[in-house]
DNA sequence: GGAGCGCTGTATCTTATGTTACGTATTTTG
DNA sequence: CAAAATACGTAACATAAGATACAGCGCTCC
């Protein structure tokens, strides 16, 4: 059963040409309001002319572009009147889609049920503070998102270095670190060897370690005086890093903020860079 | 301060006459559905000329009709592009933390309302077909996601590839693209010029592209076979990645699902290696 | 490698939409 | 109550929108 006009156009989008498929790709992106401005709008923004359109609009059953347009607004009237629906309603995701988007948004919310305002302030403040040097390292699947938070915060501030590569390159940058530094950890089941023993070193030189783990903690959690316990159970093979990404994001922007001043200057110096 | 139209119009329909007022009553009535339709329309519905109509538009401020449609047209855009604004629940409304998530938790509903289930499972289907090579390749802040994907694409199936280092570098690797390969690009704005290039290139190899972006489509959308379009949006000074980070898992989840046969094998296999 | 088919864009045409001018009705004010 | 001013609708106009015809191009399949 079709009941929307987007349904309508993913259940065909596979037999378009291209053109059509660009079109198709524009009005759901930002769904429906492209298809409500006029033919030559909706060309320009999907990149193709203006009859591209018009074969798009014939090839879902329409007769012409008003008769279309019409159909958008009596499913926007819908829509607006009864705001319920727009929510996605559990009962009729059949798909195998929704139990991942929705045990992940379960996880989003029990992770930051457990993480208090004031903790997060204090590991954005630990961040902020220019003092010493800022490391991050993750494990084989959490690596990625060391270097997410390494990107955003190399730019807002000096001193910013991802532990990359093979573990004896990393390992050498040990002797580089001291009390004043901090140490960013990712890792999660299966813990890595190698992470645990890196964290017990860098402990040892009196390096502040901020952990970003599962509930269950890794070993590292020891040696870590700022802890986060992500949940990662997702009906999937894998576990789901989406929760430690999302503190991770937040402590970027937390930090970004506390930092604006300076970070802003900053910032408008590597522009002109460019 | 007014901040909408429908503000606009409660706060000056005391001054109106009597037609103007009918008009103004209409559109109010059902919000703002009967603003994006033709004079005639309007007029007809609100029981007044079309004339009446234009008056009652410019005594709005607007200059001309089509003005007034785009004025309507981007407050709707607003309101579709951020639901938090009407699905506030009263519960949870706490700290400072909680925009940032709620926000979060917004942009994954949001982009998994535009997407369908036959779309993932298309993009799926595509990604575990194994005829070519799969390639992997990111933006400046995406490029974690690649690798994120990359590594585990990487276990369950061979021939997967992340693009990583200089521009120079992963260019040359074009010359290995075929018809047969696909090539997963991640770029959001600001959209980088290297990644457009290297898109129109794979394109013209005949290489099928799989696109990540914002909703405001990097101009690669152009060259892509299947384009994800995720809401990123967020109080930070940042754009947020994560709705694209569980899409990205939510695929990694799907592609694990159906080569599951051959891929546990694989597992198997290289956790023996180890 | 060549022939056929199908898709896409340019240019042209037609339609209908928004706009304006003007005459009539209605209300307001002296 | 009369006269002026304002509001409203009818009808003609100009403009911009959607539709169509056609030619070029790329792609696929022999």
């Amino acid at each position: 059963m079709i009941s929307s006009i987007a349904e309508l156009i993913s259940d065909r989008i596979g037999a378009m040409p291209a053109g059509e498929r660009r079109a198709a790709q524009t009005l759901i992106a930002n769904y429906p309001l492209t298809g409500l401005k006029t033919v030559a709008e909706f060309s320009a923004a999907a990149g193709v002319s203006s009859p591209t359109i018009l074969r798009f609009v014939a090839r879902l059953g329409f007769q012409n572009y008003p008769e279309f347009q019409s159909a958008l607004q009596d499913e926007l009237a819908a829509q607006l009147q009864s705001p319920a629906s727009r929510t996605l309603d559990p009962g009729s995701a059949g798909g195998a889609v929704s139990p991942m988007l929705e045990a992940t948004l379960d996880n989003l919310r029990e992770t930051f049920r457990h993480l208090t305002d004031k903790q997060l302030a204090d590991i954005a403040a630990r961040l902020a503070e220019r003092r010493g040097k800022t490391f991050l390292i993750g494990g084989r699947f959490t690596d990625p998102l060391a270097r997410y938070m390494a990107a955003h915060l190399a730019i807002i501030q000096p001193d910013v270095y991802h532990l990359a590569g093979q573990e004896s390159i990393w390992r050498d940058r040990l002797i580089d670190m001291g009390k004043r530094d901090v140490l960013v950890i990712f890792d999660i089941r299966r813990y890595q060897e190698s992470l645990v023993r890196f964290a017990e070193k860098a402990h040892h030189r009196g390096v502040q370690i901020i952990l970003f783990t599962d509930q269950w903690l890794s070993p590292i959690a020891r040696f870590a005086r700022h802890v986060i316990a992500g949940r990662t159970a997702v009906p999937s093979a894998w576990d789901s890093s989406a929760a430690l990404f999302v503190v991770a994001e937040t402590l970027i922007g937390a930090v970004t903020r506390q930092l604006e001043a300076a970070g802003a200057k900053r910032i408008r110096d590597l522009e002109s860079l460019r």
